[in-house]
RNA sequence: GUGGGCGUAGCUCAAUUGGUUAGAGCACCUGGUUGUGGCCCAGGAGGCCGUGGGUUCAAGUCCCAUCGCUCACCCCA
């Protein structure tokens, strides 16, 4: 041991210990009833991918294909930075559209993102993700936003939902030259990163957080107002159908995406309790991505990710770090002597086998030390077993609660019926 | 990739202007008369003070380096 070189785990990987775990199931647990409640159907995607579907999907120039993927070079395979293009890829590879016109689809698991770790942020980590592919009605977008607000709101998380359209490939690319036209007028007094950011990707100046920045980009051409008709009116009925669902919301007119594939409408549901990762989920519009992925033609989609973990940190915060409830023990088995531990073993696993759960040390402890175990295990009744109760084939029944402790048969059955 | 903060027991933290065997609480183990939990009491175990150099009679404490964690920038869920 002493000269042997601690191994810990990655920078940016953690371990979710078993208290926490129980606020990791209750999560996915809600999560999963709620989407279903929506009928979305689950689908489990392999974390391993072509290199070339990332790239294809999220965009040679974004920061996370460029340097943040984790790629096996040699075997041109990559592990998945978000979840969007795999399940496109399968709904794709089995043609689900053909199966059903519109397909509601989620997953639930780690991605993976070579990033500096900070908090609410971390090298893999954990998403939801629905997409709703085969239908461009803006019905569905309202839909979706409704579905994740319904998630937020029956986990207790306070968050506010922003909007915004980006357009279409009918009408960004003019809007895209206005704001470059903008940008170019006063380079000089942006910031460095959005000079960076004008030639990389000039819609994310406009959410700069630079404070000089932010004051000059109040005054550029936003993306609503540049909106062709049908974008205007598809954004326009998405923005009724909240009102009319009642779900809260404010247009963000410099709210954009990080993707180069999304289109029209884009979200994101943010708090101010993360720190500097405000948004605990985001999603938009997508319609000309499966297409150029290789699927049917036009075929429209939609989608958001949560960050679990950013998710379980509000979820933290709220509950505060009050002890989830350990899993029930319903019997500990506390035996004395060898002959009567054997007994015990048999007893227990048929009880087991029975569906009950029970617990049992082996160390040769005393009874009051098997007692104390039995207490902290949360064990609903213990059943005390020596000599004596060998010899008469009967145990001591204790309820842990502190009513009267009995004499039961040392049969399996019969003690599954009375625990 | 760039900055700031922090590294002492499993966890949360103490340790005077550098001074002798580094402490506490929680958790853990064993007891508090025969074989009975929670509360209480007593005892025990548990640390290369992140690592490596340096200054000094003397370093957990000061200096340098390095590694790690963390927050923020960037980016994003």
């Amino acid at each position: 041991m002493g000269n042997t070189v601690k191994i810990q785990a990655l920078k940016g990987f953690k371990d979710i210990l078993p208290q926490e775990v129980a606020l990791w199931r209750q999560l996915e647990e809600k999560a999963r009833q709620i989407f279903e409640r929506f009928t979305c159907e689950e689908i489990r995607l392999p974390i391993l991918e072509e290199t070339e579907l990332f790239a294809r999907s999220i965009g040679e120039a974004t920061d996370i294909v460029e340097k943040e993927m984790y790629t096996f070079v040699d075997k041109k395979v990559t592990m998945r930075p978000e979840a969007t293009a795999s399940l496109l890829r399968a709904y794709i590879e089995h043609g689900l559209h053909v199966v059903k016109p519109v397909q509601r689809l989620f997953t639930i698991g780690p991605m993976f993102r070579h990033e500096r770790p900070q908090k609410g942020r971390l090298r893999q980590f954990h998403q939801l993700d629905v997409e709703v592919l085969g239908s461009q009605h803006p019905r569905v977008d309202t839909e979706l936003m409704a579905m994740a607000a319904t998630l937020l709101d029956e986990l207790s998380i306070p968050t506010s939902l922003e909007i915004n359209s980006l357009g279409c490939p009918a009408c960004r690319p003019l809007y895209r030259e206005k704001l470059l036209h903008f940008i170019e007028e006063r380079k000089d007094s942006l910031c460095a990163d959005c000079r960076r950011r004008s030639v990389v990707n000039p819609l994310r100046v406009l959410d700069c957080k630079v404070e000089s920045c932010r004051a000059q980009v109040e005054e550029a051409p936003s993306l609503v107002e540049h909106l062709c008709a049908e974008c205007a009116e598809h954004f326009a009925q998405v923005r009724g159908g909240l009102e009319q669902l009642g779900i809260a919301h404010q247009v963000n007119k410099f709210m954009v995406r990080g993707l180069d594939y999304y289109c029209r409408t884009t979200f994101e549901f943010v708090t101010g309790d993360l720190g500097a990762q405000a948004a605990v989920g985001a999603g938009g519009r997508y319609d000309g991505l499966i297409e150029s992925l290789g699927g049917p033609k036009g075929c429209p989609g939609i989608g958001f990710a949560m960050g679990m973990e950013r998710l379980v940190l509000l979820m933290q915060q709220r509950q505060g770090e009050q002890a989830v409830a350990a899993p029930g023990v319903d019997l500990f088995i506390a035996a004395m002597g060898e002959r009567a531990v054997a007994r015990g073993f048999a007893l227990g696993h048929e009880l087991r086998r029975l569906g009950r759960s029970v617990a049992m040390d082996y160390e040769g402890r005393s009874l009051k030390s098997q007692m104390k175990q039995a207490n902290k295990a949360g064990a609903r009744y213990a059943l005390i077993i020596g000599d004596d109760e060998l010899a008469a084939g009967r145990g001591q029944l204790r309820p842990m609660g502190g009513e009267e402790q009995r004499t039961v048969e040392l049969h399996a059955a019969a003690l599954a019926a009375s625990i």
